[in-house]
DNA sequence: TTCTTACTGATTTTT
DNA sequence: TCAGTAAGAA
């Protein structure tokens, strides 16, 4: 009796971590043992859960913390979950030894088993560049014709193989044939080169592993006892190899827990199968299915809006968002002229939301996100947000890792610390310039083929025989000569690593080639230069900073700027904001034009997925907009509006009126608001088929943007056929100012004050002194 | 070898 | 439009 009472009082106390989650969330954290799925829709705490679930297992001392493997995609996710779990669990977080992306997974793996696939356990890892660049070298060394097969389709289908754990010798039969007949030939080609250079790449790591596993039972058979209790995160998003090395991990126990949302898998372009969370029952018999439906996130109109869209897809298991919170705005839509008046709008609605004006709570700048389909959209924005002085960051982008000038930096260590690493070799011979050019790297390369050799040492035996000329191997030689000294430098304990690392890119004339660009980038290169360094620090040495470089480092923006973000759609899943602005959907750009022609519907489906996880990111207000023209690759074209438009529900969804004199317009786009209309308060859509409108319609490509100025911009008369603008100043969009020396009919004569002499037509331009700059 | 100019062709990008 | 590259000129 008093016995169960205390159990009864420790539990109580011990699971006070269980408080305060719903009952699905709940079961999702105490199922703990056999296969489970949680299907977490967004905004309903699978993060929560997935954390909670992990510190229940270690309260019941189910496992130990280095016996849980916990995966995710992202070095961020992980850290996240780390520093989470360290929030409650303390200093025991160090134990949990396997929290980490498959591919940091996976390298630790590998590393410990490496000579099984033929690897010493130092191999580097290499990115994507290093790929391309191999790959070019070997279509170059088979005489393939670069032009019509471009290395980066022969990585592209070589990666979609190791997704889906291919080694050479199994690609099946229709496929072997791709890329000029040669693919899997080269692929077989691309392995060997590999191996030979000590190397994997990204995709090499999860299909070593599961070659490994394959193969190797007792290997596996320690793995699987090693890890009680598997946990996945973003399952929607694995691909073949990733479901194999799970599956093979977790046959005998079958504790898995897979958190996912099938409908936010949003990246079947880059091998990941929907198909794996679907089909998860088949894989795991007797799974628990667990449905995490509640949001805490987002307002109803919002989580109406993305389900009312996300239903028109097929290829669904089915949840259905729902929250308590009542009430808030709906979804704002809203057409305009050009992809520069949408950025102005877009603008001026973040400096009122700033102040708070329409009866709304002012907003921080960094509680707004705008989110784009393609990253070129940005572009508006930023000019836009430069010109009135709004703060904003781009998140994505080119990584940290991945600029120019780390990777040439990366690699000149890479080659002090091993004088076989040829791709680093490759990539810092020449840079900076030093005369040792295409011939003479081909020299060294064929040399080092031919003995089987590392190119360092394949130079030097080039420079004893006197095979190139002065010039280049003079400077040959002394680069050899340095190399030497630094890797010698690199065993001298009375120079830190710090000091070396600024020794290698001083002496080689590194940071002098940056010095001298004049290119406005330069500075920010050197910039960057210092910030390697820097974090250089955190290591032991150079070696153990390489180690880490290729997966680890990412840059992390500041969270406390005050900052407006910048994002692709992509980019912004797992994350949230309460004001979303959503432009650009129109049909062909959203959904993408490519996405369906080269998946059709399974295609369109992604890109409908892509449409929701944007509404989702909303905590309070999401304003969607589309334009009629919008300027693609320099070409103006018109635009209808997104289908996905269609598919929102009027019930939820405000119709805007855009401000300005005709109201900025959307010519097809006309139709679809005013089925909108019925419902909406008083739009007028006859603006549309009122004389202003079609005169806005035909001056379409005239319409000058004021660059500065918070007045709306003037509409130009049209300019009149008698008039004689012989002398007149006008202003053309593309060309720029100008004074008209000639005049027939339309066709004018203007000599541009930076473009010279042209010949426009009269509509393309507009008098000067009617624009308002 | 390197600098210049002409051409081409273009989403999304966790590692 | 614009960046990245490939062929020509110095």
């Amino acid at each position: 009796m008093s016995s169960s009472l205390i159990a009864k009082a420790t539990a109580a106390r011990s699971n006070h971590y269980l408080d305060g989650l719903n009952l699905e969330q709940r079961r999702a954290v105490e199922t703990i043992d056999g296969p489970v799925l949680m299907l977490a829709g967004a905004g309903t705490g699978k993060t929560r859960a997935l954390i909670t679930r992990i510190i229940h297992i270690l309260n019941l001392r189910k496992a130990r913390t280095n016996e849980i493997l916990a995966v995710t995609f992202t070095n961020k996710a992980a850290r996240e979950m780390k520093n989470r779990i360290q929030s409650n669990l303390g200093d025991a977080v160090e134990g949990m030894s396997w929290i980490g992306t498959f591919h940091s997974i996976c390298v630790k793996i590998l590393r410990a088993h490496s000579e099984i696939v033929g690897l010493k356990s130092n191999f580097t890892i290499l990115d994507t560049d290093d790929q391309i660049r191999l790959l070019k070298q070997l279509i170059q060394a088979e005489n393939i014709d670069e032009k019509r097969w471009p290395p980066r389709l022969l990585a592209h289908i070589i990666d979609s193989w190791k997704n889906r754990a291919l080694i050479p010798e199994n690609i099946p039969v229709s496929e072997m044939s791709l890329f000029d007949s040669r693919a899997s030939e080269l692929y077989t080609f691309y392995q060997e080169r590999l191996k030979s250079l000590n190397a994997v790449d990204f995709g090499d790591l999860l299909m070593h592993v599961v070659t490994i596993f394959q193969n190797e039972s007792e290997i596996l058979e320690s793995y699987q006892k090693r890890f009680k209790y598997i946990l996945v995160d973003e399952y929607q998003d694995t691909n073949i190899a990733q479901y194999l090395w799970l599956r093979l991990l977790a046959s005998s126990h079958r504790n898995i827990c897979c958190v996912g949302d099938d409908d936010q898998s949003i990246y079947g372009w880059r091998g990941a199968e929907v198909g794996n969370i679907l089909k998860f029952e088949n894989d795991f018999s007797n799974a628990t299915i667990i449905r995490l439906e509640q949001n805490y996130r987002s307002t109803e109109h919002i989580l109406a809006t993305a389900s009312h869209l996300i239903n028109q897809n097929s290829e669904r298991l089915g949840k259905t968002l729902w929250t308590t919170e009542n009430g808030g705005d709906k979804v704002r839509l809203i057409g305009h002229w050009d992809g520069d008046e949408e950025a102005r709008w877009i603008g001026d609605e973040i400096e009122a939301s700033q102040l708070g004006n329409s009866g709304n709570q002012p907003i921080n700048a960094n509680q707004i996100a705008i989110l784009v389909r393609a990253s070129h959209q940005m572009r508006s924005f930023e000019d836009r947000f430069m010109t009135i002085g709004l703060p904003y960051r781009v998140i994505g982008g080119p990584r940290f890792y991945e600029r120019a000038e780390i990777r040439d930096a990366l690699a000149y260590f890479r080659v002090v610390m091993s004088q076989d690493d040829d791709l680093a070799f490759q990539r810092i011979v020449n840079r900076p310039r030093r005369g040792i050019g295409e011939k003479a790297q081909q020299k060294i390369n064929i040399e080092a083929r031919k003995n089987n050799i590392p190119m360092v040492m394949a130079a030097a035996n080039i420079c004893q025989n006197n095979e190139l000329s002065g010039r280049a191997k003079k400077e040959l030689t002394s680069l050899l000569m340095q190399i030497n000294r630094w890797n010698v430098m690199l065993t001298d304990s009375s120079i830190k690593h710090i000091e070396l690392a600024e020794i290698i890119l001083d002496e080689s004339g590194y940071t002098e080639m940056w010095q001298n660009e004049n290119t406005p980038d330069a500075p920010g290169r050197l910039e960057n230069l210092k910030e390697l360094i820097k974090a250089l620090e955190q290591f032991e040495n150079i070696q153990g900073f390489i180690e880490h470089i290729s997966l680890i480092m990412d840059n992390e923006a500041d969270d406390e700027a005050l900052k407006v973000s910048i994002m692709t759609l992509h980019a912004s899943k797992g994350l949230e904001f309460p004001h979303i602005y959503l432009p650009g959907w129109e049909d062909g750009l959203f959904p993408s034009q490519r996405s369906m022609d080269e998946t059709g519907k399974i295609g369109l489906e992604e890109e409908r997925r892509l449409a929701y996880v944007g509404i989702t990111r909303a905590e309070q207000l999401c304003t969607i907009s589309f334009v009629a023209n919008r300027r693609i690759f320099g070409q103006w074209q018109s635009a209808l509006p997104s289908r996905f438009i269609d598919e929102l529900p009027e019930d939820h969804v405000q119709v805007l009126t855009p401000p300005g004199l005709y109201g900025g317009g959307f010519g097809a786009a006309a139709s679809t608001i005013s089925s909108f209309s019925e419902n909406n308060e008083g739009i007028e859509n006859d603006i549309y088929n009122s004389p202003g409108w079609q005169r806005m319609k035909s001056k379409a490509h005239t319409k000058i943007n004021p660059t500065a100025g918070n007045e709306d911009y003037i509409t130009l008369e049209p300019l009149s056929k008698e008039q004689s603008l012989i002398g007149e100043r006008v202003f053309h969009q593309k060309f720029g100012y100008g004074i008209v020396s000639e005049q027939d009919g339309e066709k004018l004569t203007v000599s541009f004050e930076k473009a010279g002499e042209k010949k426009v037509l009269d509509k393309y331009v507009a008098l000067a002194d009617q624009i308002l700059m």
